[in-house]
DNA sequence: ATAAACTCCGTACCAAGGTACGGAGTCAAG
DNA sequence: CTTGACTCCGTACCTTGGTACGGAGTTTAT
């Protein structure tokens, strides 16, 4: 028996929207329409958005997940350097969240050691003197 | 002379469209409209607005930043659940980052040792095996 | 007094990654 | 053979934090 939309959806626990948005965006081909009944998806697409599903896992938007697709027979240095690139986004993104961490623990800290429960630190840090 | 809202904008160096996009959203009151000419902008608004940029620096969003304002003269201990809840999102973010730091270094280790370099480790990784 | 610059207001649009809806066609089970 | 489940397709909607546009009114500079 044939593989539907809603086959391929259940396999890889994905909705059947997502599918067709993927068709869309071009990320999967749409098989062909048979004359009557429905399309049916190979091997091939399952494969694919199984590819997707694993790079979004790496962080990699739709867009670079598409640029991977077209680099699976090239050679290893285009793969590695969008790979280094998101490395790069990766942790100046981590930087910039340990700003906050920091920033955050300072008001915090300030708020244990406040007397004046009336009036909180953070607001005080907040408001232009 | 009054301050208009364009005024404000260079003041806080934020688009006029901004400040109109945080009306919307009662972030900021929009002060009356005079029987002719055009609303002017008080100093508690730029404040306001102010406090908005720099709560968005720590990681706020509108949403938040919402209930910060109107937490201003309310006991410490509700501001600093908020800045403990968003201390936890940040550090979950992190954590999640560093999952994608660790792939994505292992794989681009793979990379540097692979002597076919005709096909790549990284796309190996993601296709099905 | 007229043109340039600014305000006001509603509405539409952007990214990203989907989700939801509605109507028509199709398929499978009872 | 009918009912329920599924497909197909286009389109609209969602979130977040704005940005852009267009026309009418107003203010300022020359």
């Amino acid at each position: 028996m044939k593989r539907t939309i809603s086959r391929v959806a259940k396999e890889l626990n994905v909705n059947v929207e997502t599918i067709r948005f993927y068709e869309r965006k071009s990320l999967i081909e749409q098989p062909p329409k048979p004359k009557d009944g429905y399309r049916h998806y190979p091997d091939e697409t399952v494969d694919r958005i199984h590819f997707i599903k694993r790079a979004q896992e790496l962080g990699f938007t739709l867009d670079e997940v598409s640029r991977l697709l077209s680099l699976e027979d090239s050679p290893c240095s285009e793969v590695q350097e969008l790979a280094e690139n998101k490395l790069e986004a990766v942790q100046a993104k981590m930087k910039d969240l340990r700003r906050l961490e920091n920033a955050l623990k300072a008001l915090l800290a300030q708020c244990n050691e406040n007397e004046n429960q009336a009036h909180c630190p953070i607001i005080n840090s907040l408001q232009p003197k």
